[in-house]
DNA sequence: TTTAATTAGGACTTTATTATCTTAATTTAA
DNA sequence: TTAAATTAAGATAATAAAGTCCTAATTAAA
């Protein structure tokens, strides 16, 4: 499982805010959640998550709902991901983290620090305005 | 989370039985759960998966125990971790499977389709040869 | 100033994963 | 032919993840 659904949920919500056009502002959760078929209430839990991260911003009381804190650009699925999933996204290594000492490395060690950081640069690389709506 | 931990706990075993000295043929699990400090009994449920995948072959009673159904060359990561995820691993899509139609396919589907891809090769392309024990 | 619309956050429930325990089935060798 | 060494597999228990529910805190507008 590369990503957990938690991670899935917070992948589709910011593209919701990316695809929907600019000029609405904040768009409230129970909307969304109906929109992208979601529990509402698992949405607000996600949607928390991401404001701490300084992905999403909220208003409260009428009119409000959540809103992308930052341009489409400066949010990456990198970001979204390990917002979500912490120090748990890509496996520190592909077996029990932390089993070896630095100097003495298993035999995967080489080929899993390569495989590991050419993964999560793709995650850096591709980011929310590639998704806008045009 | 790439992999989960069963995963990690196969390619644990795995590894275990490559870098072994090649003269010995079968080792008990109960040997290798110790020396890899890992549950004997959930290594057990491990090595039947890698069994059914034919990945591992066993053999009952004294002087049995577990041992590599094929040559190192011909098991990847992939097929490792693939027996222990199924169809989890990588998922299929970054946001909720299958609430697409292939005609109409969200924003994300051609971004994720290459990343996935690449992904796959990597974990296909990484075969336990790699870490026998010269 | 009251009501309605919203997010915030804690408590709880359900489900999936991980781990353990127990018994059965093989196989070797004494 | 019996005992010991093993894997096989099902049952159960513990933990983690996902999902739900309830109450509180904000905010706008009637
Ligand atoms: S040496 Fe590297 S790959 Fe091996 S266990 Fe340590 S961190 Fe993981
Ligand atoms: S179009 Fe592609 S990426 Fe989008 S939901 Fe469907 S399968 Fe997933």
């Amino acid at each position: 499982m590369l990503v957990t659904r938690s991670s899935e949920y917070a992948i589709e919500l910011v593209l919701y805010l990316v695809t929907r056009p600019l000029e609405d502002s904040f768009a409230p959760l129970n909307k969304i959640a109906e929109e992208i078929s979601l529990s509402f209430h698992f949405l607000g839990k996600i949607a928390q998550i991401l404001v701490h991260a300084g992905i999403l911003k909220t208003y409260r009381g009428p009119n409000g709902g959540v809103a992308l804190a930052r341009q489409p650009q400066d949010i990456s699925l990198f970001d979204i991901v390990s917002a979500i999933e912490g120090d748990a996204f890509l496996n520190q290594c592909l077996i029990r983290p932390m089993r070896c000492a630095d100097d003495n490395p298993c035999p995967l060690h080489d080929v899993w620090s390569h495989i590991r950081s050419d993964i999560q640069d793709v995650f850096l690389n591709v980011s929310m305005d590639s998704f806008v709506k045009s």
